[in-house]
DNA sequence: TACAAAAATGAATCATTATTCATAATAAAT
DNA sequence: ATTTATTATGAATAATGATTCATTTTTGTA
């Protein structure tokens, strides 16, 4: 067995086991157990605890990133890649449910422990948001006075809240593809009637 | 001194070191110390330490309603209301930064590990959101199609993200006045110019 | 086949900490 | 002032689990 195939096999092990049971409840023997090796094992791929789920945390982001960006490749329209974010980003909990589940969780807490930590990726694949706004007012199809720089997080925190109500609850009401295209729409065109 | 009082004395050296250390990096001698009180007596105003973290959470996140819903009394404009909702919301890290660093991770992770608990404080809190867009559709301020369902998590995700994103990195770019209006500004307005 | 190098094992270590509870201090009541 | 009830203390307990490393197994090479 090649290297880089046991060093997946724990990454992919970790994804299961923080996703049950969360980082710091999450024990490597567990760990271990799900990926059949033995415990020590796991310390000839990764220094630590923090190094799998940071070295997880790249590795997918960095996935995510690449799927998004050849998605939007085709296509021009600022308004429709918007859409296709969205619908991306939300697909992520069908087909990943576990992995998004980890993603959120490193979010939110470990880079408040690992001060050094930038996360570099999360902010590659928020500014892929960015990149669209600016697109779309340098082609006068937004605002110009938008500040993308706010829009992204907007946008990223709007969907991202929907797929963490998504993560605990089973059941979303509506499909994964209405919803992404209805935030899109209020994000593009507002709630107000036009007479408002 | 009053029981209350303690109670309120170890909640808040709760919030602190939670803030600072996170909730599986702190430890109960920590908060003791922060409380001025002996480890034990903590025991004798909370079940354990999960206890300690959803009762503070459902405390504050009762007050931040009752505060909220003051705010929104005298206004009848849904728009408004909305605004109103977001300058609150985002003033909450201006003025209780570490309390909303610990409803931030609590809203992440501990509901994962505590089914059983459902949370309807926070619920209860987002609900506010949906309650105003009913009343706009009902007067005609907001569009029909709509779903006040889907609206707040994107209207409360948004808004979070950018809490939380301020509450890692030091210094927000703009303020926090005018990100909230921003915000509900692109919520009410969108994004896209007219001619679109 | 024999040998060396690399990879894997898992039991033992060792530090860590939530919780308990016997004891002490304080407050209230008589 | 004395007794009783309430509240607080913090050292001891007892479990936990990340990490190490001496040993074993596997792989590659001559």
């Amino acid at each position: 067995m090649r290297v880089s195939d046991k060093h997946q096999k724990i990454t992919q092990a970790a994804v299961k086991v923080f996703a049950r049971k969360g980082f710091f409840n999450a024990r490597i023997s567990d760990i271990a157990k799900e990926a059949k090796v033995a415990d020590g094992t796991i310390y000839l791929y990764f220094n630590n605890k923090y190094d799998i789920l940071i070295s997880l945390f790249e590795d997918e982001i960095g996935k995510i990133i690449l799927k998004v960006k050849l998605l939007l490749e085709n296509e021009t329209d600022p308004m429709k890649m918007l859409e296709i974010y969205a619908v991306h980003h939300l697909s992520l909990l069908q087909d990943q449910k576990e992995l998004v589940e980890v993603l959120q969780m490193e979010l939110r807490q470990s880079n408040k422990f690992i001060k050094e930590y930038r996360n570099t990726k999360f902010i590659e694949y928020v500014d892929i948001i960015s990149d669209i706004i600016h697109k779309g007012q340098k082609s006068g199809h937004f605002h110009p006075d938008i500040k993308p720089g706010i829009v992204k997080r907007a946008f990223f925190g709007a969907l991202d809240e929907m797929s963490r109500l998504w993560a605990l609850s089973a059941k979303p009401h509506y499909t994964l593809e209405d919803t992404a295209k209805h935030i899109s729409a209020i994000f593009l065109h507002g709630i107000v009637t036009r007479n408002n």
